[in-house]
DNA sequence: TTTGATTTACGAAATTCATCGTAGATATTT
DNA sequence: AAATATCTACGATGAATTTCGTAAATCAAA
């Protein structure tokens, strides 16, 4: 049951984690505030989402009423599986150091990391 | 100039990198362990990558000579921008912490970004 | 030098992805 | 009820990707 989602795919499903249940109709207006694509386009995504597994949808009613299946963390998850194997030869240390030195945090996201990082100290013996 | 590879051709700048300057065929035979595809399709692709920019290749003697254009480092740069930004939502810090979470890093990995980390105490004020 | 092996170049087929137009169904408005 | 708007379903197209077969060139071996 994993996430196979293109680009155009993973557009549509931010919009679904953002606001919850939605028509085409709300994720297209979402989308076209960034991209300029047709409303038939979204729609038949959309639908070829839901034949693959990638969302569930509602249609009872005739305005059909969409949801992510997977949750982001999911959906996170198989990105980093994908670039740490693919890209960083497997190796997840590797791949944080080269994320924190190119993409400065802020202090406060320094801090966050650190303090999670504490946690492990408590299972070492 | 940016890096933008497909799957198959970030599996041929693997053997690239790891291997430095390598014909078809030495590409071939590495790829040919852990996968099943024909010698021309190697070549072709390779081709292609020739033609996109991805690979610079010596071709005076009969036997052409490729090797990667791109840094291993600029490809992780470019795998990390994109997914942090199309499901991350821009945030370093939100991918770090997930990375480390669930992708459990060895004590020793742990101790290195720590130690990555407390270079920046330096730089406070 | 003839044969056989290796390599490149080229083109074609199969697949996936993104895009959109049109038709038909359903709802809304006048 | 008739006209208008909205929505889904479906098919078609073009681009990109992956795959491989075949032909031609080059090299090595007999």
């Amino acid at each position: 049951m994993n996430i196979k989602a293109t680009d155009s795919e993973l557009e549509i499903l931010n919009v679904l984690w953002k606001q919850g249940n939605c028509t085409v109709r709300e994720v297209h207006e979402e989308l076209a505030k960034n991209k300029d694509a047709g409303y038939t386009t979204t729609l038949k995504l959309m639908q070829i989402m839901h034949d693959k597994g990638l969302v569930a949808r509602d249609a009872t009613a005739k305005t059909h009423i969409y949801k992510a299946i997977a949750t982001q963390e999911q959906a996170q998850q198989t990105a980093l599986d994908k670039i740490i194997s693919t890209v960083f030869e497997g190796s997840t240390a590797d791949m944080v150091i080269q994320a924190l030195g190119h993409h400065r945090a802020s202090d406060d996201e320094i801090d966050a990391i650190k303090k999670y990082l504490q946690q492990f100290d408590q299972h070492k013996k």
